[in-house]
RNA sequence: GCGGGUGUGGCGGAAUGGUAGACGCCGGGGACUUAAAAUCCCCUGAGCUUUGCUCGUGCGGGUUCGAGUCCCGCCACCCGCACCA
């Protein structure tokens, strides 16, 4: 080798080519090797690869191509998830169409992923706007809903009145629709929902087998889930109705002192031909719902006039309206229990409603009297007749028996999960494939006719749903009767297109979704890795479409990703300039104008930033995710460009652990750009004629071996990176020796990985046959690992006092003896008594005194 | 409020209860060069009375021969959920 420095502007195309042209990274399913299912969650095609993406795809780059060196057979798939409302928005305010603006980012995007050198099986990419994917898409919908998993309801949503259309609750802000700025209306609609519900017992328990996935997402899908077990009964009521209830502490219903319905209850909205009482609702309907406005709300309530009898006392209990009620869990209505619920003892506080104790620590403390909190906590119960005494979970077990043995109330189980509204009123989605008939309602589209295809030509100069209102699409016949019929207009969301993507990547046959027996050879994926973002959401729908597929008899897989790793944010400083300007109203407090500047805009010169077009410093900001509205955003393109792909993938390992935060820094980059060139000029030493042996930089190599893998396999890449960082610099001070040229060999299949292109380049040029991404990772002799000599530390009173050099497995008399011989022991311990020593073999020696 | 996480040099971060700060970045000094770039070498937690000593992992206690690591009690920041009965 002969060229100074390392070209990746000419070595990265080359070598991309390479693989591509030899098929490198095409996944072959017949394949004797075990499989191994390696995936980063697709991205959303929004028009550019940003660092994010870049970090997500390096780390899984770096474990399917460690794997494939292993002896795995793995797929390592790309696609995009390229439904969605950007396109919407994109058509409607560049007026393209939202296909063509989709596919021309997926096109951009693709090309700027290769430029990475990823080690991607291109031929099984699909974007789920392809008609082929989302046509599949609408037969799974139709198994699930011969299968009664899809059913359709009147459902309260966000509707915006200048848009036309349904709004998430994210994209509701203020009570404003993020885009019209319009006042939301609370609207039914006829929506289609799938019974996620169903299976809410089965997504709970799962959740207890994927121990290689993050506590936090399991903790968070938990609580989302939201089980919780009570008893539901009816209070019978002073106006001849019942009014059914759910509690979980069933055990303190001696302590209940009123009643409380929320305000959209339908014994509120029976009285709301009152004009108190509907004044009273629309207060409660006006209240925040942040958390902070949460925090300090006042328990409100309206007091009914209607009373409920105790079922145990016969007691009458106010009933009343009140604002801390929701409607949508439970029955909407609860029995208030001030001494042990803190929201009912506020509110009986404000109220003056008796505040009974009937849960103490003791027996002989049924009299305590209560603090100024409600006392949720465990005890013993009193003042309550018959369950005096017993355990709280034991009288939770009695009322119950007893609620069910007299017939006026039941144990149950509630959830916090809801069914998952499935309906969108846009046009980039997957066409619901249903004909509403008006002889036979709602009626699936033959599966001979799948898929329905979106139209094409289209206009969204108008606001609302282009499918609606589109002249011939909607218009149809019923596959029963054949008299005129409406297609189904409404979409899907787009979490379902990413429900089972990852079965497409596995298997394509043309006329099915997926082939099971595909499905059975690679599923499931063995590393899931993204955003944390999606701890919900995402990863709660697609376990359930597996489940729900699986319940269904399509496979046997029944949790999709077998290890989910969440990776940190790419965060960069940023850059601002707050001028003030002037305050005519207050001139002590003036009004500043924050002007923002990006990274491209900025010299830097040692910590400070400089603006480049007038030379002045700008102020530098806290370290953020990067974001166009901090204006903090690197591009990937710029950067590779400027230092090569290798350079960037490095980065993006180094120093933090892959699970957290990653500040991008310049000198970050430059100091990985010199490293490729390091390791250039070191694999250029490769000495042919060299002899001899070098055991300690040999006996590094091997380590190396282990240790490379352990923490690639860890996922812990910055670890990685540090032994190479070390096993490099060990070698670049070694002498010429057949050691070394090992070292240098072994470097390159330990950086292989992560510096592709680096390691082909030099594994050719070093005379090898084939690529170096085909080559086995490198066999390490356990013989090697073992050092023959370790240092000992040696400790007075816990204080290191000297290191000594001993022989590996010496003697513990022996240690003890070198280390009362050492002379700054001697002159620590001075002359006291030594009482005990501790010696901990190859490790260290503490003497007490 | 509930749940979870994090806290170690100027910075990113290492460290099965056993030599705290590996490795990288920044910074300082030097070599090479007419010069620069590139490269290489050395130093780089703080303090002190500098053969060496003392202090030091958010704060306060504890367990231990020995604690960044284990236990108890706090503080700060970050994330998620939230009037869920």
């Amino acid at each position: 080798m002969t060229d100074t420095r390392f070209d990746p502007s000419q070595a990265d195309g080359r070598w991309q080519r390479a693989w591509e042209e030899g098929g490198t990274f095409t996944a072959d399913s017949n394949s004797e090797k075990p499989k191994s299912y390696i995936l980063e969650m697709f991205p959303y095609p929004s028009g550019r690869i940003h660092m994010g993406h870049v970090r997500n795809y390096t780390m899984g780059d770096v474990l399917a191509r460690y794997k494939k060196m292993r002896g795995f057979e793995v797929l390592h798939p790309m696609g995009w998830d390229a439904f969605g409302m950007p396109a919407e928005n994109a058509a409607m305010e560049k007026k393209v169409h939202p296909g063509a603006w989709t596919r021309s980012n997926i096109e951009g995007m693709k090309a700027q992923l290769k430029r990475i050198g990823f080690a991607l099986d291109w031929t099984r990419e699909f974007a789920t706007c392809d008609p082929d994917y989302y046509g599949h898409e609408q037969a799974l919908f139709l198994d699930m809903y011969e299968a009664g998993l899809v059913y359709r309801r009147s459902s309260e949503v966000n509707w915006d009145p200048v848009d036309m259309t349904v709004l998430a609750n994210e994209q509701v802000i203020d009570g404003k629709g993020w885009r019209s700025g319009a006042e939301v209306e609370k609207r039914k609609l006829d929506q289609w929902f799938l019974k996620i519900t169903d299976f809410a017992e089965d997504l709970l328990d799962g959740l207890g087998e994927l121990e290689d996935w993050p506590d936090k997402v399991r903790l968070m899908q938990e609580n989302w889930i939201g089980k919780s077990t009570g008893l539901e009964f009816a209070f019978d009521l002073s106006n001849g109705e019942k009014l059914p209830v759910y509690t979980t502490r069933p055990d303190t219903i001696f302590g209940a002192s009123f009643c409380a319905i929320a305000a959209d209850h339908p014994i509120a909205q029976g009285l709301a031909d009152k004009p108190e009482v509907s004044a009273f609702i629309e207060e409660c309907k006006r209240g925040g719902t942040t958390a902070a406005e949460l925090e300090t709300a006042e328990k409100l309530g309206f007091d009914t006039g209607i009373t409920a009898r105790h079922p145990f006392t016969g007691a009458a209990m106010p009933v009343f309206i009140a604002n801390f009620v929701l409607m949508d869990y439970g029955t909407g209505a609860v029995m208030g229990v001030p001494g042990h619920d803190q929201r009912d003892f506020e509110f009986a506080t404000k109220y003056d409603l008796p505040i009974t104790r009937v849960v103490a620590r003791d027996i002989s403390e049924a009299d305590a009297p209560m603090g100024d909190e409600a006392e949720a906590g465990d005890g013993v119960i009193v003042n309550s007749e018959f369950l005096d005494g017993k355990s709280v979970e034991e009288a939770k077990a009695d009322v119950i028996a007893r609620a069910e043995g007299g017939g006026w109330g039941e144990g149950t189980t509630v959830w916090r999960l809801r069914d998952w509204g499935i309906s969108r009123q846009r046009y980039w989605g997957t066409p619901i494939p249903i004909i509403h008939s008006p002889d036979h309602g709602p009626v699936p589209v033959p599966r001979d006719q799948l898929p329905v295809e979106l139209p094409e030509d289209i206009d969204f100069d108008e606001p609302g749903n282009p499918l609606e209102r589109h002249p011939t699409w909607k218009h149809t016949t019923c596959p029963i009767s054949g008299k005129p019929a409406l297609r189904e207009t409404d979409t899907l969301d787009t979490f379902a297109n990413s429900s089972w993507y990852f079965l497409r990547f596995a298997s394509q046959p043309a006329d099915a979704p997926f082939d099971p027996e595909e499905i059975a050879k690679w599923l499931p994926v063995q590393h899931y890795i993204g955003g944390v973002e999606h701890a919900i959401l995402h990863l709660l729908y697609a376990r359930f479409w597996t489940r729900a597929l699986a319940h269904i008899g399509k496979f046997d897989v029944k949790e999709p990703f077998a290890a989910l790793f969440t990776q940190g944010m790419v965060t960069h400083e940023n850059y601002f300039r707050a001028t003030p300007i002037k305050n005519v109203e207050r001139i002590d407090q003036p009004i500043m104008k924050l002007e923002r500047f990006s990274p491209d805009e900025i010299e830097k010169v040692g910590d400070k930033a400089i603006l480049k077009k007038d030379g002045k410093p700008v102020d530098i900001g806290r370290v953020l995710k990067m974001s166009k509205s901090m204006r903090n955003v690197v591009d990937p393109d710029n950067i590779i460009d400027q230092y090569g792909a290798d350079a960037v993938r490095w980065f993006m390992l180094s120093d933090s652990p892959p699970e957290r935060d990653l500040p991008w820094s310049q000198d970050g980059i430059e100091g990985c750009g010199r490293f490729v060139q390091r390791l250039w000029r070191l694999f250029g030493e490769l000495d042919p004629g060299a002899g001899g042996e070098d055991k300690a930089l040999a006996r590094k190599a091997h380590q190396a071996i282990v240790a490379v893998a352990e923490d690639i396999e860890a996922l812990s890449f910055n670890k990685a990176v540090a032994r190479i960082y070390e096993l490099t610099g060990a070698t670049e001070k070694a002498a010429p020796s057949e050691s070394r040229n090992f070292a240098i060999t072994t470097l390159m299949h330990l950086v292989s990985p992560m510096m592709p292109h680096l390691a082909e380049e030099v594994w050719s040029r070093a005379g090898q046959d084939g690529l170096v991404a085909d080559a086995p990772w490198p066999t390490h002799d356990p013989a090697m690992l073992v050092e023959d000599e370790v240092t000992i530390a040696i400790q007075h009173k816990g204080k290191l006092r000297d290191t000594i050099t001993a022989p590996k497995g010496a003697a513990k008399e022996d240690l003890e003896a070198l280390a009362l011989a050492s002379e700054k022991v001697q002159r620590s311990l001075d002359g006291a008594e030594v009482r005990k020593v501790i010696v901990v073999p190859d490790r260290l020696v503490n003497i007490v005194t």
